[in-house]
DNA sequence: GGCGTTGTCAATCAGATGATTACTTGACTG
DNA sequence: CAGTCAAGTAATCATCTGATTGACAACGCC
């Protein structure tokens, strides 16, 4: 069996057709929209421009502006799964996931922009993967707890839920940030500043290994 | 001195007059709408038609959609430096903190909003009143520390930080709650159970006066 | 009671926005 | 090489959105 798609010439003109690029690429300026503006704000002119192609095709491809949304959160539930959690103990696990905000800020930005446009539990295409796998991280903490390592009367749950919240803080307060330190909260000293603060609260806590 | 507005039948028909009334009634429900959607998401006309009153009367008073957000801030702002923080130490003062879903839940989720809507230090209104009233919670973590009641090496600005997103998370993470705990997580029972769980995490940390 | 001021409204506008239509271009097939 | 279908585009549409206009009715003042 040959390759699906020949392409006689690799790549003589960047002009050439190429519907799986075009599509890629409209999902990747609709992800730099969506979460620089959230989904009302974002508007389906910037992604296509952003995109370089006609706005129309972001109906042929996903039938309309909210289409494009959910293919779009579908397609970064996927790309966050397949990403393994860096860091061997909790606190470093932790400390990485403080880190997103710089490795990958438009994610953490639309994660957050879906919590506060969530209006319940249908109409979440992430919901599953989401909960399988912050169950895991609720699972861990249990498993701590039961080896006496956190106090009996802490919930895991909440306490993943904190420690969630946490992680996200320089990317859902930026206001605060700034006001308190004076200083642009994304800034790379800064958020691995405050990624290691969240750790050594973990490791305070007693989430080490 | 009389009465400024004698009104001499008290009240015959509510379709008198009253300019201030009729202000503070668009500023109530600026409040929910924009609580509700976020700037970009809000409309001007379900602002009026939940005001009850004429759309024109938002330009005529606040001078466009705009300056209607940009009052309503300055209210919220105010009300909420009136608003002398509940409970005494300081495990309290968070659990009060993350109980304000419940009690003011378009305040909460409008400081959510102001976050991922925020674009600098500049058109920020609430910036000074907010960062002041925070400085003096970080000046209690310092005390706090110098007292020797926490760790050295953790940056009580961070902590503000931290606890802060985290009393703020059944308004930020509703969809990491609901499918990790399967239930609304805007009813009375979560958020009071969630709030316990804060503090409790707080005097585990060390914070208790 | 007359009169200017001010609060309120209905009607409407210009621009933006997401979607649709009809057309062109390119690639594969027999 | 004709034919067919997929990929892409330009032009246009209907609707929505925030803002403006002009009328007018209630109020304060004399």
């Amino acid at each position: 069996m040959t390759s699906p798609r020949p392409r006689r010439s690799p790549a003589p003109q960047e002009r050439q057709r190429n519907p799986e690029r075009t599509r890629q690429r409209i999902l990747e300026a609709a992800a730099v929209e969506f979460a620089e503006h959230g989904f009302a704000g974002a508007r389906t002119r910037a992604i296509a421009s952003r995109a370089g192609v006609n706005q129309q095709l972001v109906s042929y491809y996903f039938g309309g502006k909210e289409g494009l949304y959910r293919a779009m959160s579908e397609q970064w539930a996927q790309r966050r799964d397949e990403l393994s959690p860096p860091g061997s103990s909790l606190p470093e696990q932790l400390r990485g996931y403080a880190m997103e905000t710089l490795r990958n800020p438009d994610g953490v930005r639309m994660f957050a922009w879906s919590g506060l446009q969530w209006t319940g539990p249908d109409d979440d295409p992430d919901r599953d993967t989401r909960t399988q796998m912050l169950g895991s991280g609720v699972a861990h903490l249990r498993a701590l707890q039961e080896a006496g390592r956190l106090p009996a009367e802490l919930d895991p749950v909440c306490l993943e839920i904190i420690l969630m919240a946490a992680c996200m803080a320089t990317t859902t307060l930026p206001h605060v940030i700034e006001g308190l330190v004076g200083a642009d909260p994304r800034s790379p000293e800064f958020v691995e500043h405050y990624a290691n603060q969240v750790a050594l609260l973990a490791r305070h806590i007693g989430l080490d290994d």
